[in-house]
DNA sequence: CCGTTAACCTGAGAGC
DNA sequence: TGCTCTCAGGTTAACG
């Protein structure tokens, strides 16, 4: 479910509710998540503070006192949904809630995934060497993400441009939705060659990248189906996408006669314009 | 090393 | 109503 943008927005939403906040204590209603919730979670959250809300890829980073970072991967259905006024006793689990931290002020913030491809992580090191984080590409809205970088990365490929985006060892944080919508914008089809690229298309590119993610934070994500904001509120982005889950419908593009396809390209639903991306 | 595919899991919606 | 089938914002082990 959550791309780059819907992080980005679950990140706003919990600093404005949890920044400083004192964490009493978790407690782990599953622990087969994706991964294993770690065995000394309970023990490392309990009392600490929250220093710092950070972003990294699709992860959500709290980094907590004692140098613990507390890790969050949505993957396809994860949520984290902030919750007031219950009293720890009182509180009452919805299903699929598999981790409830409790916080000072009556604050509960939960994780909840139905279908449990996320997980929850915590280390000791710092949080910018997560074992994870070791081989995820450069952040899109950071000046390191440009065209000389993307170039150099998909000069010599014979991959398709929606997979190589779509790899987060190239660039974080880009999922179907985000790469379907850049695409659209930069006019390109999804099928062409990275080396099939040009110059210029690269540069529209990066620029269709930026535009699209910056556009969608603002707008608070996108809402198909289950992204919810912290306060459980949905996204609006879902009303500006161009390409994504279009099909059959105009092509949105002034004086374009098109419509959108929707294709396969490695098992993932594509939508593009047939007429306009080339 | 590189790239593709299958598998992980649950729920919603379509078609019958 | 209910059954079966398909599909879903992601990641990664296994394979060629």
């Amino acid at each position: 479910m959550p791309e780059l943008p819907e992080i980005e927005t679950i990140k706003s939403g919990l600093r404005k509710v949890i920044f400083g906040k004192k964490i009493y204590s978790a407690k782990v209603v599953r622990r087969d998540l994706r991964f294993p919730v770690p065995k000394d979670l309970e023990k490392l959250v309990k009392n600490s503070k929250i220093l710092k809300i950070k972003r990294r890829s699709k992860y959500i980073i709290l980094e907590l006192t004692g140098s613990v970072s507390l890790i969050f991967h949505l993957g396809m259905s994860g949520k984290l949904i902030i919750s007031i006024s219950k009293k720890q006793e009182e509180f009452i689990l919805q299903k699929h809630d598999h981790l409830v931290f409790f916080f000072e002020n009556q604050i509960q913030l939960t994780f909840n995934d139905a279908r449990r491809f996320g997980f929850v992580d915590i280390t000791k090191s710092k949080s910018d060497g997560y074992i994870r984080f070791a081989h995820i590409g450069p952040e899109p809205l950071q000046k390191n993400f440009n065209k000389d970088y993307l170039l150099r990365k998909i000069e010599y490929s014979e991959r398709n441009i929606k997979n190589i985006l779509m790899d987060q060892k190239i660039v974080a944080g880009l999922g179907n939705i985000y790469v379907t919508e850049a695409l659209w914008k930069s006019k390109i089809n999804p099928n062409r060659s990275g080396k099939s690229i040009k110059d210029i298309e690269c540069v529209n590119l990066v620029n269709s990248i930026r535009e699209v993610l910056k556009k969608a934070i603002k707008f608070g994500g996108t809402s198909l189906k289950d992204f919810r904001k912290v306060g459980g509120e949905i996204g609006y982005f879902q009303n500006k996408l161009n390409a994504y889950a279009k099909e059959k419908q105009k092509c949105s593009r002034g004086r374009c006669k098109g419509r959108i396809k929707k294709i396969l390209i490695s098992g993932r639903s594509t939508f593009y314009c047939s007429i306009c991306q080339k």
